[in-house]
DNA sequence: CCTTTAGTGATACGAGCGTATCATCAAGGC
DNA sequence: GCCTTGATGATACGCTCGTATCACTAAAGG
């Protein structure tokens, strides 16, 4: 066999690619093309490694996720020792676009969440349902949060957990949309969290 | 002048066509010839009502505009009379997508919101802000129910608001994603209007 | 009556898209 | 040392999109 180059790292190159454009233009404006010529390659070589668009886009997906927890495990251990209170917090201002490279992996991801709603068959032939496995995540953390007293007793894990994750997409949808910058939203997420830690003791029987 | 036909009537029945199909089929698949033959007419004749397709997209956004505040304040109304605790419920409750209309709503909603994302310059070109009004209308009645003694005194009201609205947002994505159903959302967010209001009765010092 | 003009229809154009085709090149195995 | 086969490049095809063009209709005004 030939020119002995490694396929995967190739495989990187491209899917990166689609992730800086997506991330800078968009999604819609990730052709084959474009993704060819930010990656420095010829369409065909695109064409070579993923047969069809659609295996692209599902191979950038994978490589997004895996920075995406890579980026929300780095947060929860700059947090100090890891408990119930850093996991929370680490997890959910990770994914809020506050930095630049939040804002990028906000921006892509938001891209592939808008694909599913255009082409739902697309979805269903690739599993991936990501934010399901941190919701459950996020639930089990605020019930041992509850165990050791820092949440209130009437506080539902599963219901709470589901709200934090939504409102930090909803955050970082207007974020996005320039409706306010990751500052502010990060003291709208951060003014919900405090409020939910420690109700006990903020939150006297006036 | 002949063919006495009504402009306004004409432009409704195309805008709202493309309303229709921006709902089931989502938004990217309003083209020009999918919105005339969705509205029974010729593609000569949307040309024609609309030069160019930013100005129908605009226009059918301001009649999605109109029927979203139209069931807002539907919602608000049927909530009994009118108090700062029922316009925020019946505003957000409004907003979610837990009827067949409200999905409608929401799928049109979220695909000109998606647009945004890839065409920032047409979204400039328009003013049209929709949520900041509604952002500060929830933050005046949150602020006018912590007076009544209804909400607890440390509550922000304008990082409340947002709080809320983003929730609101990021659950309604979230049901259009297919992660969940309506009403499993609307329990997530009334839970949270729950805990916000008589925060100082359900709240026991324990 | 017939001219003007708003309304309508069928069709064409150029661009961009995903994908396919054809030819070429380079490196190992016999 | 050729020949098989993996890797690469240039280009073409078919489609859909927004938009433009050309011709035609019908109703009001002089």
């Amino acid at each position: 066999m030939p020119k002995r180059v490694d396929h995967e790292q190739r495989r990187r190159q491209i899917g990166e690619a689609l992730l800086r454009i997506a991330s800078t233009r968009g999604l819609q404006s990730a052709t084959m093309r474009e993704v060819a010529a930010e990656a420095g390659v010829s369409l065909r070589l695109v064409q070579y490694y993923f047969h069809t668009k659609e295996q692209l886009l599902v191979a950038a997906l994978a490589y997004l996720a895996e920075q995406l927890t890579e980026r929300v495990s780095a947060s929860i251990r700059a947090l100090g020792p890891v408990t119930s209170r850093t996991v929370v917090y680490g997890t959910l201002t990770a994914v809020l676009p506050t930095d630049e490279e939040s804002v990028r992996l906000t921006r892509a991801y938001t891209g592939f969440y808008t694909l599913v709603f255009s082409e739902p068959e697309m979805a269903l032939r690739h599993g991936a349902v990501y934010p399901d496995k941190l919701e459950s995540l996020l639930a089990k953390h605020i019930a041992a949060a509850q165990e050791a007293g820092e949440i209130a007793d009437d506080v539902d894990p599963a219901l709470t957990a589901a709200a934090l994750l939504a409102l930090t997409n909803g955050l970082g949808s207007s974020v996005l949309g320039g409706q306010r910058d990751g500052a502010a939203a990060l003291r709208i997420l951060e003014d919900q969290l405090g409020r939910l830690f420690h109700a006990r003791l903020s939150r006297p029987p006036t």
